[in-house]
DNA sequence: TCCTACACGTGACAC
DNA sequence: TGTGTCACGTGTAGG
C-alpha cells in the first residue's frame, strides 16, 4: 500500500463551475464552496487517506461476508451480497423448518395440546365450514379380530393430513396399509388399521370407533 | 435519477501525463492510452452509464441485504455488512444448535433403558445400525411438468412418518396419491408429488430432488 | 474490438 | 473550524 502521491499543496485544476447537480434524488444543493482557496489551505490529502481507509474496511468487510456463505458463484461484489442475501434466506428457512419441529416434537409425548394456539385455528375453522362446505365422512368396516378398515373423506388443509395421522396414532389406531389421494381440495384416507384401543370381548365397536373418528377429524 | 450531462463528444481536459501509478500494491502500468482523440470517438457516456446502473445494483443489493437483518445499527454501507455478518453467524448459531437439539431429542426414544448405562446404548445404536441394514432407498421418477413420482422406502420409527410428510410439505413438494406400505418394520412410501422448489426451466431436477429427499429421510 | 468490473481521487454534505 | 461518508466520473485490466 505505497501511494508516491502527496497531494497536498499543489493543485492542478480549479473548480469549473460546470452543472453542478450531483447524484442522487434530491440533494439540497448549496454550492457553499467549502474551500478557502485564498489560503491554499484545508489540503485534501486528508480526505484522501481517510477514503481509502474506508474503502479498504468496506472491502473487508465484504471479503469476510463472502467467506461466510458455502455457496460462491463469483468474486463479483454485487454477487456477494447476493450469496449472503441467499444464504441469509435459506438459514432463515432452516431455522424456522428446525424450530417448529422441534416444537412439533416437543408436543408430542403429551398427545393433543388441549389450549394450543387458538387464533389461526379459529379463522381456519370458519373460513372451513362457510366456504366449502365438503362434508367430512368417516365409514368403519369390520375386517375381524381388532382390524378395522377405514375410509375418511376431509377438507385439504395444510398439516391436515399429518395431525390427523398423529392423533390416530395417539388414540391407538396403527394403520398397516394405506392410500391417500387428493383432488378438488378434499382428501380421501382409506386403510387398513389395528384398534387397539376399542376392543370389547374380542370384538370392536365399530360405532364407538366411527363417531370416535369423526370427532377427530372434525376436531383437528 | 436525471443527469444533465451528456459527456459525449466534448472533452474539457486533456490527459495530464502526471504520476500514473495508480492505487493498488503492484499494477502494471502500461499507460496505453485507450481513446484515440483523433476522431474523438471511444464516447465515454456508455461506460459512465454502466458505472451509474453497477453502483445502483449495488445499493439495490445492500438495502435488500439490510433488509433482512432485523437488528439494524446504522445505515451506513460498512455497518449493513458488519450487520449481515453477525446475523449470519447467528443464525449458523442457532441452525447449529437447533440440529443438535433436535438429534438429541430424536435418540431419546431409545434411551429408555432402565439400566441406563451408556454403554449399552452406543453398542445397541451400533448393533440397531449394523443388524437390520434396512436401507433407506429413495427413487425419483420424472413424470413431466413439474410433477415426479417417488418412491421412499425406510424404518419404520415413531413419529418418522408424519415428519417425513411435514418435511416434504415445508420442502415444496405436494403430494397429490400416495399409498403406504408397511411390512417387518419398513415402510414403503410411493407417491406422485408436484415439486414445486426445483423446477429449472420448466423441467424438474431429478437428482437434486432424489438427493434431497435421501437427506430428508436420512436426517429424520 | 467492445464490454464489464473495479479502485481511485474528488466535491458535497452531515455530524 | 474538522472528520467521516457518500456518489460521482474516470482510467485501466481482463475477458
Amino acid at each position: 500500500m505505497e501511494y508516491q502521491y502527496l497531494d497536498c499543496g499543489f493543485e492542478g485544476l480549479s473548480i469549473t463551475e460546470d452543472g453542478n447537480v450531483s447524484g442522487t434524488v434530491s440533494r439540497t444543493v448549496k454550492r457553499k464552496s467549502n474551500y478557502d482557496y485564498t489560503s491554499g489551505h484545508e489540503c485534501k490529502s486528508k480526505n484522501l487517506q481517510a477514503e481509502r481507509r474506508r474503502r479498504q474496511k468496506l472491502s473487508d468487510r465484504l471479503l469476510t461476508l463472502r467467506a461466510l456463505a458455502p455457496r460462491i458463484t463469483n468474486m463479483k461484489k454485487e454477487t456477494i451480497i447476493e450469496d449472503a442475501i441467499n444464504y441469509i434466506q435459506e438459514l432463515q428457512g432452516n431455522v424456522k423448518f428446525l424450530s417448529d419441529q422441534l416444537h412439533l416434537l416437543e408436543m408430542e409425548p403429551f398427545s393433543e395440546a388441549p389450549g394450543g394456539s387458538p387464533k389461526k385455528e379459529e379463522t381456519d375453522d370458519v373460513e372451513e365450514t362457510n366456504k366449502h362446505m365438503i362434508q367430512e365422512e368417516v365409514e368403519v368396516g369390520y375386517m375381524g379380530g381388532n382390524k378395522v378398515q377405514i375410509k375418511i373423506i376431509f377438507k385439504k388443509k395444510r398439516g391436515k393430513f399429518t395431525k390427523l395421522l398423529e392423533a390416530l396414532s395417539s388414540f391407538g389406531f396403527q394403520l398397516s396399509d394405506t392410500s391417500i389421494t387428493s383432488a378438488k381440495g378434499a382428501i380421501l384416507v382409506s386403510s387398513f388399521a389395528e384398534a387397539k384401543g376399542l376392543i370389547y370381548d374380542d370384538r370392536v365397536a365399530v360405532e364407538e370407533a366411527r363417531e370416535l373418528l369423526l370427532k377427530i377429524v372434525r376436531s383437528i
